[in-house]
DNA sequence: ATGTGACCCTGGATGC
DNA sequence: TGCATCCAGGGTCACA
């Protein structure tokens, strides 16, 4: 589910709330998610102060003085604020309460993960190898040219691998890709400079655009107020197969790169 | 060394 | 209505 943009629109949601604010309370309902959650959780976090949050590709990183609590929402997570007098529901696994405000995380296929780091965040294994930050200045086309250089595989699921550019995922590969105009199939360390140029653009324009509407909601993301997102009205291809392209008329289709739906104008991309 | 597919899990949609 | 099958915003792992 959550992409770069989905998990960039719940960050700037929470943070205004939550920064500066002590937790009060942590009640873990389940231990079973993408990694078993540490136990003494309630432990290191009643009583510290949020510092800020920030966000790496799709992790998002809760600052204490203690140490960071890191988050990922996997395929179905979603997090939001709710009233403590709201009661739980199916799914809604941790509870991490400031007074009356609980920062609550539901997550059916609990693909999701929530951990906790002592130390320097950035050496942690699970984000020392990320890529670049596809919306940051780094982000250029000689950088990702220098990445694909040489790769076999096709440029879509190139541009979906978190070592090399992190946060696209298999909604905005494809809408990125459309964007540029590029065959999601052509071979990554083919695409050409001028092509990539387009690229790197297209990648930051489409994420810009999706965080300005509050993400995609296809079945399970929620903002932190529990309001969808409105992207999914402004796809170009994403679950568009046998529907007309925007720009030229031409039947979207779809097709199947390492076992992920990929969408795309024949016509559009080439 | 790379790249692709199975798998983790639940639930919604579709088809018989 | 019920059951079986397939599919889904991610990431890791075992294999070719």
């Amino acid at each position: 589910m959550p992409e770069l943009p989905e998990v960039e629109v719940t960050r700037q949601g929470l943070a205004p709330h939550l920064s500066g604010r002590r937790i009060s309370e942590v009640v873990a309902r389940t231990t079973a998610l993408r990694y078993p959650l540490c136990e003494d959780l309630g432990a290191k976090l009643v009583g510290h102060t949020l510092a800020h949050i920030s966000r790496r590709g799709k992790y998002l990183l809760f600052q204490f003085d203690s140490g960071h609590l890191l988050i990922h929402l996997g395929m179905s997570g979603s997090l939001r604020l709710a009233s403590s007098k709201e009661a739980a529901g199916k799914h809604d696994h941790l509870d991490i309460s400031f007074g009356e405000e609980v920062l609550r995380l539901h997550d059916p296929r609990r693909f999701g993960a929530v951990l906790w780091i002592a130390g320097d965040p950035e050496q942690h294994p699970l984000l020392a190898h990320l890529g670049v930050e596809p919306l940051s200045r780094e982000f250029t086309a000689a950088r990702l040219a220098a990445c694909l250089a040489g790769k076999r595989t096709a440029i879509k699921p190139a541009i979906m691998d978190a070592s090399i550019v992190v946060g696209i995922g298999n909604i905005y590969a494809s809408e990125s890709l459309h964007r540029a105009g590029i065959d999601p199939r052509s071979l990554a360390g083919r695409v050409s400079a001028a092509r990539l140029g387009e690229l790197v653009p297209a990648i930051k324009t489409t994420l810009r655009a999706a965080i300005r509407s509050g993400g995609s909601t296809l079945r399970d993301y929620y903002g932190c107020d529990g309001a969808a997102g409105d992207f999914q009205f402004q796809h170009r291809v994403y679950g568009r197969a046998g529907q007309l392209c925007r720009t030229c008329g031409s039947p979207i289709r779809m097709l199947r790169q390492a076992n992920r739906a990929t969408y795309y104008c024949p016509r559009c991309q080439r």
